[in-house]
DNA sequence: CGACAATAATGAGGTTACCTCATCATGAGG
DNA sequence: CCTCATGATGAGGTAACCTCATTATTGTCG
Protein backbone atom coordinates (compact mmCIF):
# COMPACT_ATOMS: atom_id res chain seq x y z
CA UNK A 1 0.00 0.00 0.00
CA UNK A 2 1.12 3.35 -0.74
CA UNK A 3 0.32 5.02 2.18
CA UNK A 4 -0.37 2.27 5.07
CA UNK A 5 -3.26 4.51 6.68
CA UNK A 6 -5.33 1.45 8.34
CA UNK A 7 -8.42 2.63 7.18
CA UNK A 8 -11.00 2.76 9.96
CA UNK A 9 -13.78 0.43 10.58
CA UNK A 10 -16.24 2.69 8.69
CA UNK A 11 -18.35 2.59 11.39
CA UNK A 12 -17.67 5.80 13.07
CA UNK A 13 -18.66 5.47 16.88
CA UNK A 14 -20.82 8.35 17.06
CA UNK A 15 -21.96 10.02 20.62
CA UNK A 16 -25.28 7.68 21.18
CA UNK A 17 -28.60 8.23 19.40
CA UNK A 18 -27.74 7.73 15.90
CA UNK A 19 -24.90 5.29 16.83
CA UNK A 20 -27.60 2.71 18.40
CA UNK A 21 -28.28 1.54 15.01
CA UNK A 22 -24.60 1.38 14.01
CA UNK A 23 -23.88 -0.81 17.62
CA UNK A 24 -26.98 -2.69 17.17
CA UNK A 25 -25.04 -3.65 13.17
CA UNK A 26 -21.65 -4.15 15.16
CA UNK A 27 -22.93 -6.68 17.08
CA UNK A 28 -25.12 -8.26 14.54
CA UNK A 29 -21.20 -8.79 12.57
CA UNK A 30 -20.05 -10.03 15.51
CA UNK A 31 -23.04 -12.98 15.70
CA UNK A 32 -22.55 -13.67 12.25
CA UNK A 33 -19.45 -14.26 12.14
CA UNK A 34 -19.27 -16.30 15.31
CA UNK A 35 -22.16 -18.25 13.57
CA UNK A 36 -19.91 -19.30 11.13
CA UNK A 37 -17.41 -20.25 12.78
CA UNK A 38 -19.87 -22.61 14.63
CA UNK A 39 -21.17 -23.89 11.64
CA UNK A 40 -18.00 -24.05 10.24
CA UNK A 41 -17.44 -28.09 11.98
CA UNK A 42 -20.68 -29.08 9.66
CA UNK A 43 -19.91 -27.41 6.38
CA UNK A 44 -23.28 -26.19 6.14
CA UNK A 45 -24.24 -22.92 5.50
CA UNK A 46 -26.35 -20.71 7.39
CA UNK A 47 -29.10 -21.50 5.17
CA UNK A 48 -29.35 -25.01 5.24
CA UNK A 49 -29.05 -24.84 9.03
CA UNK A 50 -32.31 -22.80 9.04
CA UNK A 51 -34.20 -25.56 6.96
CA UNK A 52 -32.86 -28.03 8.93
CA UNK A 53 -33.28 -26.17 12.37
CA UNK A 54 -36.81 -26.10 11.40
CA UNK A 55 -37.40 -29.63 9.80
CA UNK A 56 -36.24 -30.80 13.23
CA UNK A 57 -37.98 -28.51 15.16
CA UNK A 58 -41.72 -28.90 13.85
CA UNK A 59 -40.97 -32.92 11.63
CA UNK A 60 -41.98 -33.40 8.42
CA UNK A 61 -43.44 -30.61 6.21
CA UNK A 62 -44.50 -30.18 2.33
CA UNK A 63 -42.03 -28.18 -0.09
CA UNK A 64 -43.85 -24.77 0.42
CA UNK A 65 -44.74 -25.21 4.03
CA UNK A 66 -41.16 -25.12 4.39
CA UNK A 67 -40.79 -22.18 1.84
CA UNK A 68 -43.20 -20.80 4.65
CA UNK A 69 -41.07 -20.83 7.03
CA UNK A 70 -38.20 -19.46 5.66
CA UNK A 71 -40.18 -16.85 4.16
CA UNK A 72 -38.67 -17.48 0.50
CA UNK A 73 -40.28 -18.36 -2.76
CA UNK A 74 -41.22 -22.19 -3.47
CA UNK A 75 -39.50 -22.42 -5.95
CA UNK A 76 -35.85 -21.47 -3.92
CA UNK A 77 -36.82 -24.00 -1.15
CA UNK A 78 -36.92 -26.85 -3.87
CA UNK A 79 -33.36 -25.95 -4.14
CA UNK A 80 -32.34 -25.71 -0.38
CA UNK A 81 -34.06 -29.20 -0.27
CA UNK A 82 -32.12 -30.36 -3.01
CA UNK A 83 -28.83 -29.07 -0.82
CA UNK A 84 -29.60 -30.80 2.35
CA UNK A 85 -30.62 -34.04 0.51
CA UNK A 86 -27.68 -34.32 -1.24
CA UNK A 87 -25.72 -34.29 1.80
CA UNK A 88 -28.13 -36.93 3.43
CA UNK A 89 -29.83 -34.95 5.75
CA UNK A 90 -33.23 -34.82 4.42
CA UNK A 91 -35.29 -37.24 2.38
CA UNK A 92 -38.12 -36.55 0.32
CA UNK A 93 -41.46 -38.48 0.11
CA UNK A 94 -44.75 -38.07 -1.48
CA UNK A 95 -47.27 -36.71 0.65
CA UNK A 96 -50.14 -39.86 1.39
CA UNK A 97 -52.59 -37.17 2.02
CA UNK A 98 -52.34 -35.13 -1.93
CA UNK A 99 -49.79 -36.68 -4.35
CA UNK A 100 -48.94 -33.70 -5.89
CA UNK A 101 -47.06 -32.76 -2.50
CA UNK A 102 -43.56 -33.83 -1.54
CA UNK A 103 -42.95 -34.70 2.86
CA UNK A 104 -39.36 -32.97 3.23
CA UNK A 105 -38.24 -35.06 6.51
CA UNK A 106 -35.08 -35.22 8.04
CA UNK A 107 -33.35 -38.33 8.31
CA UNK A 108 -31.48 -39.88 11.24
CA UNK A 109 -28.29 -38.36 10.42
CA UNK A 110 -30.31 -35.01 9.80
CA UNK A 111 -31.82 -35.19 13.13
CA UNK A 112 -28.45 -35.61 14.86
CA UNK A 113 -26.58 -33.45 12.84
CA UNK A 114 -29.60 -30.64 13.17
CA UNK A 115 -29.61 -31.12 17.33
CA UNK A 116 -25.83 -30.98 17.43
CA UNK A 117 -26.32 -27.74 15.78
CA UNK A 118 -28.81 -26.61 17.95
CA UNK A 119 -26.49 -27.10 20.72
CA UNK A 120 -23.65 -25.28 19.13
CA UNK A 121 -25.79 -22.42 18.84
CA UNK A 122 -26.57 -22.30 22.25
CA UNK A 123 -22.89 -22.36 22.99
CA UNK A 124 -22.33 -20.06 20.28
CA UNK A 125 -24.57 -17.77 22.08
CA UNK A 126 -23.52 -17.92 25.89
CA UNK A 127 -20.15 -17.49 24.17
CA UNK A 128 -21.05 -13.83 23.24
CA UNK A 129 -23.96 -13.02 25.65
CA UNK A 130 -21.58 -14.69 28.61
CA UNK A 131 -19.81 -11.92 28.68
CA UNK A 132 -23.03 -9.99 30.40
CA UNK A 133 -23.75 -9.87 34.17
CA UNK A 134 -27.48 -11.57 34.60
CA UNK A 135 -29.00 -8.28 35.43
CA UNK A 136 -28.04 -6.61 32.23
CA UNK A 137 -28.81 -10.17 30.34
CA UNK A 138 -32.37 -9.69 31.70
CA UNK A 139 -32.92 -6.27 30.89
CA UNK A 140 -31.31 -6.76 27.34
CA UNK A 141 -33.90 -9.30 26.74
CA UNK A 142 -36.94 -7.10 27.50
CA UNK A 143 -35.58 -4.35 25.41
CA UNK A 144 -35.15 -6.65 22.61
CA UNK A 145 -38.27 -8.38 23.09
CA UNK A 146 -39.97 -4.56 22.77
CA UNK A 147 -38.09 -3.78 19.89
CA UNK A 148 -39.34 -6.39 18.49
CA UNK A 149 -42.91 -5.61 18.54
CA UNK B 1 -53.64 -24.03 0.83
CA UNK B 2 -54.97 -27.68 1.65
CA UNK B 3 -54.81 -27.30 5.44
CA UNK B 4 -54.49 -23.56 6.00
CA UNK B 5 -52.75 -23.68 9.19
CA UNK B 6 -50.95 -20.27 9.53
CA UNK B 7 -47.24 -21.06 9.88
CA UNK B 8 -45.97 -19.56 12.94
CA UNK B 9 -43.32 -17.01 12.28
CA UNK B 10 -40.29 -19.77 12.87
CA UNK B 11 -38.46 -17.54 15.52
CA UNK B 12 -40.05 -19.78 18.88
CA UNK B 13 -40.25 -16.81 21.20
CA UNK B 14 -37.89 -19.36 23.36
CA UNK B 15 -36.90 -18.62 27.50
CA UNK B 16 -34.79 -16.35 27.41
CA UNK B 17 -30.92 -17.43 27.19
CA UNK B 18 -31.47 -18.75 23.82
CA UNK B 19 -34.08 -16.11 22.74
CA UNK B 20 -31.53 -13.69 23.36
CA UNK B 21 -30.18 -14.30 19.64
CA UNK B 22 -33.25 -14.81 18.44
CA UNK B 23 -34.75 -11.72 19.84
CA UNK B 24 -31.57 -9.98 18.15
CA UNK B 25 -31.83 -11.11 14.71
CA UNK B 26 -35.61 -10.81 14.82
CA UNK B 27 -34.85 -6.55 15.60
CA UNK B 28 -32.35 -6.65 13.12
CA UNK B 29 -34.54 -8.01 10.72
CA UNK B 30 -36.97 -5.26 11.44
CA UNK B 31 -34.15 -2.68 11.13
CA UNK B 32 -33.10 -3.76 7.62
CA UNK B 33 -36.87 -4.01 6.89
CA UNK B 34 -37.25 -0.02 7.89
CA UNK B 35 -34.23 0.67 6.40
CA UNK B 36 -35.45 -0.41 2.75
CA UNK B 37 -38.25 1.76 3.10
CA UNK B 38 -35.70 4.72 4.26
CA UNK B 39 -33.73 4.20 1.12
CA UNK B 40 -37.03 3.67 -0.79
CA UNK B 41 -37.44 7.70 -2.31
CA UNK B 42 -33.64 7.85 -3.24
CA UNK B 43 -33.95 4.19 -5.66
CA UNK B 44 -30.51 3.45 -4.20
CA UNK B 45 -30.00 -0.09 -2.75
CA UNK B 46 -27.71 -0.56 0.37
CA UNK B 47 -24.88 -1.25 -0.68
CA UNK B 48 -24.61 2.05 -2.70
CA UNK B 49 -26.08 3.67 0.42
CA UNK B 50 -22.81 2.62 2.28
CA UNK B 51 -20.84 3.64 0.14
CA UNK B 52 -22.12 6.92 -1.10
CA UNK B 53 -22.05 7.43 3.01
CA UNK B 54 -18.75 6.44 3.41
CA UNK B 55 -17.30 8.62 0.69
CA UNK B 56 -19.67 12.00 2.06
CA UNK B 57 -17.96 11.40 5.69
CA UNK B 58 -14.73 10.95 4.51
CA UNK B 59 -14.56 12.69 1.05
CA UNK B 60 -12.30 11.44 -2.03
CA UNK B 61 -10.55 8.04 -1.73
CA UNK B 62 -8.94 5.51 -3.81
CA UNK B 63 -10.93 3.00 -5.06
CA UNK B 64 -9.19 0.94 -3.51
CA UNK B 65 -9.07 2.39 0.16
CA UNK B 66 -13.22 2.34 -0.68
CA UNK B 67 -13.57 -0.97 -1.14
CA UNK B 68 -11.29 -1.79 2.34
CA UNK B 69 -13.82 0.85 3.57
CA UNK B 70 -16.61 -1.42 2.33
CA UNK B 71 -14.72 -4.58 3.20
CA UNK B 72 -14.96 -5.84 -0.33
CA UNK B 73 -12.62 -7.32 -2.73
CA UNK B 74 -11.53 -3.98 -5.00
CA UNK B 75 -12.88 -5.64 -8.49
CA UNK B 76 -16.22 -5.14 -6.48
CA UNK B 77 -15.95 -1.59 -5.68
CA UNK B 78 -15.59 -1.01 -9.43
CA UNK B 79 -18.99 -2.26 -9.70
CA UNK B 80 -20.60 -0.43 -6.82
CA UNK B 81 -18.84 2.74 -8.07
CA UNK B 82 -19.92 1.97 -11.53
CA UNK B 83 -23.64 2.33 -9.81
CA UNK B 84 -22.99 5.21 -8.48
CA UNK B 85 -21.16 7.01 -11.47
CA UNK B 86 -23.73 6.29 -13.56
CA UNK B 87 -26.46 7.60 -11.21
CA UNK B 88 -24.56 10.85 -10.91
CA UNK B 89 -23.48 10.85 -7.00
CA UNK B 90 -20.00 10.61 -7.87
CA UNK B 91 -17.44 10.68 -10.27
CA UNK B 92 -13.74 9.50 -11.15
CA UNK B 93 -10.91 11.74 -11.26
CA UNK B 94 -7.08 10.46 -11.88
CA UNK B 95 -5.35 10.12 -8.97
CA UNK B 96 -2.49 13.53 -9.09
CA UNK B 97 -0.11 11.44 -7.06
CA UNK B 98 -0.76 8.19 -8.68
CA UNK B 99 -1.66 7.53 -12.57
CA UNK B 100 -2.79 4.11 -12.14
CA UNK B 101 -5.34 5.17 -9.02
CA UNK B 102 -8.13 6.89 -9.19
CA UNK B 103 -10.34 8.98 -6.87
CA UNK B 104 -13.52 8.56 -6.28
CA UNK B 105 -15.38 11.83 -5.24
CA UNK B 106 -18.97 12.71 -4.46
CA UNK B 107 -20.35 14.63 -7.12
CA UNK B 108 -22.69 17.72 -5.56
CA UNK B 109 -25.78 15.58 -5.95
CA UNK B 110 -24.12 12.91 -4.42
CA UNK B 111 -23.38 15.39 -1.29
CA UNK B 112 -26.73 15.77 -1.07
CA UNK B 113 -28.23 12.60 -1.58
CA UNK B 114 -25.83 11.24 1.25
CA UNK B 115 -26.79 14.24 3.59
CA UNK B 116 -30.54 13.58 3.33
CA UNK B 117 -29.90 9.64 3.20
CA UNK B 118 -28.21 10.79 6.36
CA UNK B 119 -30.93 12.49 7.99
CA UNK B 120 -33.03 9.74 7.34
CA UNK B 121 -31.36 7.18 8.96
CA UNK B 122 -31.19 9.28 11.63
CA UNK B 123 -35.21 9.43 11.86
CA UNK B 124 -35.42 5.75 11.04
CA UNK B 125 -33.52 5.20 14.25
CA UNK B 126 -35.73 7.33 16.12
CA UNK B 127 -38.53 5.50 14.80
CA UNK B 128 -37.28 1.67 16.31
CA UNK B 129 -35.87 2.91 19.39
CA UNK B 130 -37.80 6.12 20.35
CA UNK B 131 -40.13 3.77 21.60
CA UNK B 132 -37.62 3.15 24.02
CA UNK B 133 -37.42 5.47 27.81
CA UNK B 134 -34.32 6.96 27.96
CA UNK B 135 -33.01 4.63 30.56
CA UNK B 136 -33.64 2.07 28.69
CA UNK B 137 -31.87 3.48 25.50
CA UNK B 138 -28.96 4.32 27.90
CA UNK B 139 -29.01 1.29 29.02
CA UNK B 140 -29.31 -0.79 25.61
CA UNK B 141 -26.49 1.39 24.28
CA UNK B 142 -23.92 0.65 27.02
CA UNK B 143 -24.79 -3.08 27.06
CA UNK B 144 -24.24 -2.92 22.99
CA UNK B 145 -20.90 -1.26 23.60
CA UNK B 146 -19.95 -4.05 25.62
CA UNK B 147 -20.63 -7.02 23.62
CA UNK B 148 -19.60 -5.49 20.24
CA UNK B 149 -15.75 -5.29 22.00
C1' DC C 1 -70.13 -36.71 -13.72
C1' DG C 2 -67.12 -33.77 -16.17
C1' DA C 3 -65.05 -29.48 -17.25
C1' DC C 4 -62.02 -26.33 -15.13
C1' DA C 5 -59.67 -23.29 -12.16
C1' DA C 6 -56.39 -23.74 -8.26
C1' DT C 7 -52.37 -25.81 -6.23
C1' DA C 8 -47.66 -28.52 -5.56
C1' DA C 9 -43.32 -29.11 -7.25
C1' DT C 10 -39.94 -28.14 -10.56
C1' DG C 11 -37.46 -26.74 -15.29
C1' DA C 12 -35.66 -22.71 -17.52
C1' DG C 13 -33.68 -18.64 -17.25
C1' DG C 14 -32.70 -14.06 -14.92
C1' DT C 15 -30.69 -10.82 -11.21
C1' DT C 16 -27.66 -9.23 -7.57
C1' DA C 17 -23.77 -9.01 -5.14
C1' DC C 18 -20.12 -10.87 -4.40
C1' DC C 19 -15.64 -13.61 -5.79
C1' DT C 20 -10.86 -15.00 -8.37
C1' DC C 21 -7.62 -14.70 -11.98
C1' DA C 22 -5.55 -12.41 -15.94
C1' DT C 23 -4.18 -8.08 -18.06
C1' DC C 24 -2.36 -3.52 -18.58
C1' DA C 25 -0.40 0.68 -17.13
C1' DT C 26 2.34 2.71 -13.84
C1' DG C 27 5.47 3.05 -9.86
C1' DA C 28 9.62 1.98 -6.89
C1' DG C 29 13.98 -0.32 -5.53
C1' DG C 30 18.20 -2.63 -6.53
C1' DC D 1 16.88 -0.02 -16.80
C1' DC D 2 15.02 -4.15 -15.24
C1' DT D 3 12.21 -6.46 -12.41
C1' DC D 4 8.68 -6.84 -9.18
C1' DA D 5 4.66 -4.80 -6.88
C1' DT D 6 0.41 -2.30 -7.19
C1' DG D 7 -4.23 0.06 -8.98
C1' DA D 8 -8.00 -0.59 -11.75
C1' DT D 9 -10.55 -3.39 -14.63
C1' DG D 10 -12.01 -7.34 -18.23
C1' DA D 11 -13.55 -12.01 -18.18
C1' DG D 12 -15.84 -15.35 -16.17
C1' DG D 13 -17.72 -17.86 -12.01
C1' DT D 14 -20.88 -18.78 -7.82
C1' DA D 15 -24.66 -18.59 -4.32
C1' DA D 16 -28.99 -17.42 -3.20
C1' DC D 17 -32.51 -15.63 -4.40
C1' DC D 18 -36.36 -14.44 -8.01
C1' DT D 19 -40.33 -15.02 -11.91
C1' DC D 20 -42.69 -17.50 -15.36
C1' DA D 21 -43.96 -21.75 -17.69
C1' DT D 22 -45.01 -26.69 -17.29
C1' DT D 23 -46.88 -30.97 -15.47
C1' DA D 24 -49.50 -33.70 -12.35
C1' DT D 25 -53.09 -33.68 -9.32
C1' DT D 26 -56.89 -31.86 -6.67
C1' DG D 27 -61.35 -29.61 -5.30
C1' DT D 28 -65.51 -27.34 -7.02
C1' DC D 29 -69.61 -26.38 -9.22
C1' DG D 30 -73.00 -26.42 -12.70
Amino acid sequence: MSADIPVSPDTPASPDEEGLAESFWAVARRLRHLSRQTLAPWEINPGHARALGILTRHGAMRLSTLAEHLRIAPRSATEVVDGLQERGLVARRPDPADRRATLVTPTDEGVRVGAAIRTARYAEAERLFGGLSPADRAHLARILRTLRD
